[in-house]
DNA sequence: ACATTGACTAATT
DNA sequence: TAATTAGCCAATG
């Protein structure tokens, strides 16, 4: 595993607003994009950035990051944090309302 | 070098 | 709507 790819990762998760969230696929394309102009080489698809969070997650809020369907990794402990941030979630309550919650890096309204 | 495994995704049933 | 299938990329043994 490589740090600089781990710290990119963890460095975008930790800019995500609170309400918001990122899904996996999307950190893996920004962080790869963001290595490309800084002409780095390590890629990593969204496994790897789960593999990233599984190891060093702990320290950023990684509840903010969901998987394409809108499930974070630990339903139990993200809801709390979505009851207390006001995120949007699906009328099951279960899962992000990504249509909503959705947020990019250049989002004006961070 | 090969097989297995994951905090994934998209398309197909 | 839910389950299955196939593709995916890197880490691990």
């Amino acid at each position: 595993m490589d740090e600089e790819y781990a710290e990119a990762v963890l460095d975008l998760v930790e800019q995500v607003p609170a309400g918001r969230a990122m899904t996996y696929g999307t950190v893996a394309e920004v962080v790869a994009d963001g290595f490309v102009l800084a002409g780095g080489r390590a890629r990593g698809g969204p496994r790897q950035v789960g593999a990233v969070l599984a190891r060093m997650g702990a320290r950023v809020p990684w509840w903010r990051v969901v998987n394409a369907a809108g499930h974070p990794h630990d339903p139990a402990r993200a809801l709390a944090h979505y009851a207390a941030e006001g995120t949007p979630l699906t009328s099951d309550g279960q899962r992000v309302a990504l249509r909503r919650a959705i947020w990019f890096p250049d989002d004006p309204e961070d």
